[in-house]
RNA sequence: GGUCCCAUCGUCUAGUGGUCUAGGAUAUCGGCCUCUCACGCCGAAGACACGGGUUCGAACCCCGUUGGGACUACCA
């Protein structure tokens, strides 16, 4: 069996969208489990909108994902020998054929074959004209004007196609640029590709394609066509559905492992499996558990997602993740084992990083505004007393650590005037952080440490005093 | 318009002729846990688009209808 070779060939006309990552990722996935190899090539030979910046972000967002590719980066604007010497043979052999019709011309009788109902499709003036190359002059392909052409695809089944509504596409722009549908079929032959995983917004293209590997007498490369992804209202998905860039998530505080769960989950089953981990995917990533119908991005699930691996990270490694994103709420410095700390009371409560650098702020800041609600409800006269003794009480702990900590609470709080914890825990809360929800009571008493708790204890007291 | 694809809870999906009074996940709602909020656990509600066949028997096979999507460039 030869090996398995794939590849991800994305034109750099902007940054890696979500579509694409999955395909790459489908592509990936597939090379990684059969043990072959992963191409990447860059399909830049529409020099108008092709830009350098767009290479970058998309190598960034294929770094950021662990996609690694064992061959490439490849440019199609390096490979322009290569379809040249390719076009000759089909020019050589009859398959293709010069032609000098002229954008404009080509347009207006577009126009008037379909409003005399007819197909808008290349007329074929040029066809058996002769003609050689020149200015201002394209290769078209010469499809064959009957028979069927059927593309047997490994995720949808065989597909046919009457090649009679096939036209005889542009294979050489009048720049000599190559255009795609040629250009993909030069690259994957030469390249060796075996299986050509790609989105189904490719079906249509595959018999030209299939046509032309044919004039050219070459073995055919196994096709599977991935449904695409819509977005809320069932179109494909572009920037009015919200981030489509790949980037955009993790500025968002996105994890990769957990874009990667999601993608992979849209479109691929296995059983009821919900969470796979990259060696587990490498393990079960097949073809045949693709679905066929196309999936709508869900937001919520991948927040889930999100959240799920925010929680099964080490306190440490995450401080590590979270660093940039404080960086961004200007907070004052702390030790990296303090942040580690917090961030372990923060996990399971938080769906993005994002999020847990906005929820650090009250272990962050030197000095926290109460929530005008909260302190208004809670920071009354009648937990003064409560807060006294507790103040007192912690100011003398040699050991400050949520055990002991939760022991002075009881004692004072419900043995000594018999209160319900509950009762002081929501002021002291607020006192703390200035919020009526956060981390358990005592790890956060914890974490802050004696001095500061003394600090907000002694501030809320003066606070109660003075309303 | 033409060509092609698709169709199970709101969403992602399991399901490949009988085990389906259709399973899981997410989202929603309720309860438990509890110092709050989360997490976690338990529970509720929620789907085979429709119509014909085939078959002893269809979510599963066939046809049609409807609905949705993609493509229809000297873009990829």
């Amino acid at each position: 069996m030869e090996p398995v070779i794939t590849r991800f060939p994305p034109s750099p006309t902007g940054y890696l969208h979500i579509g694409g990552a999955r395909t790459a990722l489908f592509n990936w996935l597939f090379a990684r489990h059969h043990k072959g190899q992963f191409i990447l090539r860059i399909e830049d030979t529409d020099q108008i909108r092709s830009t350098d910046e767009s290479i970058k972000a998309i190598l960034d967002a294929m770094d950021w994902l662990s996609l690694d590719w064992d061959q490439g980066p490849f440019y199609q604007t390096q490979r322009l020998d290569l379809y040249r010497e390719y076009l000759q043979k089909l020019i050589e052999n009859g398959s293709a054929y010069y032609c000098r019709c002229q954008p404009e011309e080509l347009e207006k009788r577009r126009q008037q074959a379909s409003a005399a109902g007819l197909k808008p499709k290349y007329d074929g003036l040029c066809r058996n004209l002769g003609l050689g190359p020149g200015p201002d002059r394209v290769v078209r392909f010469r499809t064959p004007d009957s028979g069927t052409t059927v593309l047997n695809d490994l995720i949808k089944g065989p597909i046919f196609f009457d090649n009679s509504e096939l036209d005889d596409l542009v294979l050489q722009r009048s720049d000599g640029m190559p255009t795609y549908n040629f250009a993909v079929v030069v690259d994957d032959i030469t390249m060796n590709v075996t299986h050509v995983i790609r989105g189904d917004d490719h079906v249509n293209n595959t018999p030209r394609q299939i046509l032309i590997y044919q004039a050219l007498g070459v073995k055919l490369p196994f096709f599977g066509h991935v449904p695409m992804i819509l977005g809320q209202d069932r179109t494909r998905m572009s920037k009015r559905h919200g981030a489509t860039s790949v980037m955009a998530y993790k500025e968002m505080g996105y994890l990769p492992e957990a874009l990667v769960n999601y993608l992979v989950r849209l479109g691929w089953s296995h059983g009821d499996q919900e969470i796979f981990s990259r060696a587990e995917l490498i393990e079960k990533f097949s073809l045949d558990n693709v679905g066929k119908a196309p999936g709508i991005f869900d937001p919520d699930k991948l927040l889930w997602l999100n959240a799920h691996y925010l929680r099964e990270k080490a306190p440490e490694e995450l401080t590590v993740l979270l660093k940039p994103y404080l960086k961004s709420f200007n907070y004052p410095e702390k030790p990296e084992k303090y942040l580690a700390k917090a961030v372990k009371t923060l996990q399971p409560r938080v769906h993005t990083l994002v999020e847990l650098a906005q929820s650090m702020k009250f272990y962050l800041a030197e000095s926290i505004e109460y929530d005008p609600a909260a302190a208004k409800k809670f920071l009354t006269p009648e937990v003064k007393e409560a807060f006294a003794k507790l103040t007192g009480a912690m100011g003398t702990l040699e050991v400050f650590d949520e055990a002991g900590l939760e022991q002075v609470f009881r004692r004072i709080v419900v043995d000594e005037m018999g209160m319900k914890l509950g009762k002081i825990a929501q002021p002291v809360r607020v006192a703390l952080t200035g919020m009526t929800a956060s981390p358990g009571l005592f790890e956060v008493i914890d974490v802050l440490g004696k001095d500061t708790v003394l600090q907000r204890m002694k501030l809320a007291l003066a606070y109660i005093e003075s309303r």
